[in-house]
DNA sequence: CGGCATTTTGATAACCATCAAGACGTGTGG
DNA sequence: CCACACGTCTTGATGGTTATCAAAATGCCG
């Protein structure tokens, strides 16, 4: 039963927890449907109740977005295949935040309350779900950071750092550059800067030979520099406990 | 057994969820201790492992902070009474950031693993827990907005309304006002902004009447006008999950 | 080829940081 | 009880970073 496409959970999963034979069988006897979203379709509206089911990635690329009164919009987090995208629709009655196809996106729909009993019932994928929560929580306070205290520049650099990380946990690294499929204005709302200042900043990097780019692939030509500008440590990624998905990443 | 320091804890999770009787008794045999720390006392620092324990406040209020390599310091969230202080430690393997005590904080330390047994094994232990998890992720989530896309009137704003709203949930609130143990310069690191724009933006609010001041006591004054500049909506606080903890929070 | 989104570049201005000095408040020691 | 010291808050002056506005250039898709 390869093509069940919740193997894609089992193995993400068992890149951070022992599974036992019920845990997976657990699993892939969870209520889903497979579901494909074209670009820019949401995926999760803000204020929705009753959600019915969790989301998760199988292949493509979305990201949680919030608006103010004014029309700013805020960019609070980019989702890889082998995320889940509303994980807090486990257990909130109603959705905070906006979520949106970044590119073609692969889905996995999962029945929520389905999905609630076999967190709260098998410890070990209650386990590999709580670092999953707890590492979105993470990110969530390096953006804060970056957002509140670094400049345009150092913005920049921090994103595509942690982008090239995550990006090379998944095994998605394409000699030694990656596709980041944002447009400078989806970068810009992601730092709190605008289209045209990322413009600025980016032609900057690419001048001094940091980062070089042809269309929306960037690729790191000199890692350790970018790193300094950004003040980037990975520590906050808990790769440690991220685990490798790449045979899952292949699709 | 009331003068357990764990019945706080039972009593909190007893606003979200139905417990039983073992539910009950699991946590109050839980290992703890409790402690007292003076401000600004670090109760957790960046890059600590092999944490023994996780911290729940029984009173005080204590701060989650990220620094720069140049310095500059980003307050990522407050807690207050009923909060868990340090839920990552459950099951990340190192602290990703400074946890610091911001007024007189008084603690229970629950020993860890002990904790996560009972969270993966009482499920609904593990549902309020979960709760508890989310929340605080929707909570960094604005934040990323209010310091990403506000201006600095907006910003702090919607840090007092925010504040007022959780405080409120607690049973912590005064005479209409309430006590915000912050300094001026805390409150420019919450929110991105320095001490003396933090000023500024404080005394306009008071000369509009919107807010009112005694020391570090605020009291909103008018709160239609406050919320409307913050743009604040309480939904990303999911106080319709967040329970009363009254008669807890009178400690 | 034409139309539209995106990126680039330039000019100007707003917002907030920085620097500096003084006022206020609180706790401490003489 | 007063004097002093220290942290915090206030106020003013100046400058830098980034937003805004505008227009042209580039890339992409039908």
């Amino acid at each position: 039963m390869s093509s069940n496409p919740l193997m894609a959970m089992v193995r993400k999963f068992a890149t951070r927890v022992e599974l036992v034979e019920a845990d997976r069988d657990a699993i892939l006897r969870l209520p889903h449907a497979t579901r494909i979203y074209e670009t820019p379709a949401y995926i999760v509206r803000e204020g929705a109740t009753s959600m019915r089911h969790c989301t998760f990635i199988s292949s493509g690329f979305a990201f949680r977005q919030k608006l103010t009164a004014e029309g700013g919009r805020q960019i609070v987090s980019i989702h890889i295949p082998g995320d889940f995208l509303d994980l807090q629709h486990l257990f909130l009655n109603h959705a905070d935040h906006n979520v949106q196809a970044l590119t073609r996106l692969h889905t996995v729909e999962i029945d929520r309350h389905a999905l609630q009993e076999v967190v709260l019932r098998h410890p070990a994928i209650g386990r590999a779900m709580w670092v999953d929560a707890l590492i979105d929580a993470s990110i969530y306070r390096e953006w804060v950071l970056n957002v509140g205290q670094r400049n345009a520049r150092q913005r920049i650099a921090h994103l595509l750092c942690e982008f090239a990380l995550r990006m090379d946990a998944a095994g998605l690294q394409e000699k030694g550059g990656y596709h980041l499929p944002m447009t400078q204005e989806q970068i810009g709302d992601a730092v709190g800067l605008t289209n045209v200042h990322v413009s600025r900043m980016l032609k900057a990097l690419v001048d001094e030979g940091i980062i070089s780019r042809d269309r929306r692939s960037v690729k790191i030509e000199d890692w350790e520099r970018l790193r300094a500008i950004g003040d980037f440590s990975a520590l906050y990624l808990h790769l440690d406990q991220a685990g490798q998905v790449q045979e899952f990443a292949a699709q």
